[in-house]
RNA sequence: GCGCCCGUAGCUCAGUGGAUAGAGCAUCCGCCUUCUAAGCGGAGGGUCGUUGGUUCGAAUCCAACCGGGCGUGCCA
């Protein structure tokens, strides 16, 4: 990578200049040094400004800083760049016209894999998320934790992690004792026999499409239980109805998991008694008021916690204990939950027992995903469970499409709430960006098609041959593949096309650093914003320049780049999870 | 009250302590004999919530305050 490579030579540059006494009073090289994209093109491809940085250590002005390490880092670089020295002090580096080709090629070679990375050095992954309680349907709350959590599994797997996908299924507590309750009093109705709602269960209208289900396929079998046992089983048979509906409607968005990880076992097996004994003797843990206490506020809390209560039961946190207990035992490095942010008062808690459990809380991190606000056509849309105006997964994705959810879900960063506009995601135009992007996509499918598949003349009503055959395609980008010079056929003398191209294979060649910095951040929104910018310099670029020429050597080299971005498009894409159209 | 998150163009959002704070939409003005005009170009629009501080330099870091969201159970 270019930025490494310009990074690695001022740095060398940096410590050399030190130990010769060059820069002053300043004796080692203490400062971290950026490399930035600079926005305007007069100051070239890449900047650095850690001449600005130095001068007040080294008592020595910036300017003369920066010549110092430019002279030093020139001959290093002198193969695809220039280094020169703008005040107050910045190093500008200009790239040279072949690292452009360069750059083609390297997309040409790795094709699905350009981009791919190694920053996640091979690092055990495991990203849990969405892990709704099987209590009902899923809503877009859940959509975002979904989408968020499988293309940040999607991006670190691209970056060099080793991912597994995990939902947690909370089917140990009185939730399901509640849905057992209301499910069973719903399915009693349906056989005449009268019953009481429960006052405090889900809303009866939302159980009843999977008492339905329940009944077409247990028909009245349960009947002649008594109440506890038809609760029981109720609770049970309902949850893998619910599970099973959540688990197709996800996969409908895209979202799969390794595993579905089941709360009930950790208790049936003594995992969560187990949890609290391995608790107990770490002298973190007190008995006051006939419950078991975690000391969480030694540990960073913001007060204790109650893990085991006073009848006896189980609060979350023990639950949660065990479970990440199994979680580190299975042996990962890193473990990422996903959590809605109406969860963030329990982090520090599960920080906390996972200190007490003798592990490092800082190999947990928590991403919290905030609130999305929906809107039709500019007007807030409330959410309410009272009054029924839920918004619910699988209505959203019915209406505006899969790929739709997914860009606009996983676009923004997962710190802010975000407003998603129900019309805006069905538009076909520029305005819609998911629209856009697989529209750029489609663009060069089209222009290739055009090039190397034979055509039908609407006159004639005659099939005509493709403009450049098969063989002579491959045979080209064999030939580019062993020395990019072919390429430099594309390059136009006029200057307002170079621009433009310049401008494209720039943006394509930072892909690399886009996903390492995505990675890196836990940012797969980013990928997604930088589809959207190739897509914007294709649009550009295929304005003033015309792939389909009569230099068939120039057309080559011009399909060339149009397939390089049709791939990048397709492997951001892919992280994103959104489909990449080969026809609109 | 306390804790966490967020305040950037009319709207939706970017913005890793650095050069003139950026996109898209919306508004106004241009551009179709040409590979998809489902598009492109241009213009206007900003006290980066407020006030202090750190720094050669702050939208970015720190503090206080003002707004909005969420949380603050022996609920999950």
């Amino acid at each position: 990578m270019i930025k490494v490579a310009i990074k690695e030579s001022l740095e060398k540059a940096l410590s050399g200049a030190c130990q010769q006494g060059l820069l002053g009073s300043l004796e080692c090289p203490d400062t971290a040094i950026v490399i930035e994209r600079p926005r305007s093109p007069e100051h070239g491809d890449y900047a650095c400004g850690v001449a600005l940085k130095l001068a007040g250590k080294a008592k020595m002005p910036p300017l003369k800083i920066a010549q110092t390490l430019a002279t030093a880092v020139e001959s290093d670089i002198a193969n695809f760049a220039s280094a020169e020295v703008a005040p107050p002090g910045y190093i500008n580096f200009r790239l040279q016209k072949d690292v452009l080709q360069e750059a083609l090629r390297t997309i040409h070679k790795n094709g699905p894999d350009y981009g791919r990375s190694s920053v996640g050095g091979g690092k055990k992954v495991l990203i849990e998320y969405v892990s709704a309680n099987p209590t009902g349907a899923l809503h877009i709350g859940h959509g975002r934790g979904a989408v968020f959590g499988s293309c940040l599994a999607n991006l670190m797997r691209f970056g060099g992690f080793k991912v597994e996908e995990e939902f947690y299924v909370n089917d140990a507590g009185v939730q399901i004792a509640q849905l057992g309750a209301c499910c069973w009093s719903l399915y009693k109705k349906h056989f005449g026999k009268d019953s009481e709602y429960p006052t405090e269960g889900y809303p009866a209208e939302s159980l009843q499409p999977y008492v339905d289900e329940l009944i077409a396929k247990h028909k009245d079998e349960f009947m002649a239980l008594d109440d506890e046992a038809g609760v029981k089983i109720m609770g049970l048979t309902a949850k893998v109805i619910i599970e099973d509906s959540q688990r197709r409607l996800l996969e409908r968005l895209g979202v799969s998991f390794d595993r579905w990880f089941s709360e009930l076992p950790l208790h049936a097996e003594g995992k969560v008694d187990n949890a609290i004994e391995v608790l107990k003797k770490s002298s973190l843990v007190y008995e006051s008021e006939g419950a078991v206490w975690l000391k969480a506020k030694d540990l960073g809390d913001e007060r204790d916690r109650v893990l085991v209560k006073g009848d006896g039961t189980k609060t979350y946190l023990a639950g949660d204990a065990a479970y990440h207990l199994d979680k580190f035992q299975r042996g990962y490095d890193l473990l990422i939950n996903i959590w809605g942010s109406d969860h963030h008062g329990q982090v520090p808690g599960l920080k906390a027992v996972i200190a007490a459990l003798g592990h490092n809380p800082e190999q947990l991190e928590v991403i919290l995903t905030q609130m999305v606000n929906l809107s039709r056509d500019g007007q807030v849309v409330r959410m309410s469970k009272r009054m029924g105006t839920i918004i619910y997964l699988e209505d959203l994705i019915d209406e505006v499409g899969r790929d739709s959810v997914r860009y606009y879900l996983a676009e923004s960063s997962p710190s802010n709430a975000i407003s998603f506009d129900l019309e805006l995601a069905k538009k076909t135009s520029r305005e819609n960006p998911a629209f856009y992007i697989q529209y750029a996509h489609a663009r060069c499918c089209a222009i290739l098609r055009r090039a190397l598949e034979p055509t039908l003349n609407q006159e004639t009503q005659k099939e005509e041959p493709a403009l450049i055959t098969a063989d002579e395609w491959t045979q080209w980008k064999r030939s580019f593949a062993e020395s990019p010079e072919v390429f430099a056929r594309v390059f136009e003398d006029d200057p307002e096309v170079f621009v433009q191209q310049k401008k494209l294979i720039m943006q394509l060649a930072l892909f690399p650093e886009e996903v390492e910095e995505s990675v890196i951040s836990r940012q797969p929104g980013r990928l997604a914003r930088y589809a959207y910018e190739v897509a914007n310099d294709l649009q550009k670029f295929y304005e003033v320049c015309r792939v389909i020429t009569d230099d068939k050597e120039v057309m080559k080299a011009r399909l060339g780049l149009i397939d390089a971005t049709k791939q990048v498009l397709a492997n951001a894409l892919a992280v994103i999870g959104v489909t990449a159209v080969e026809r609109m």
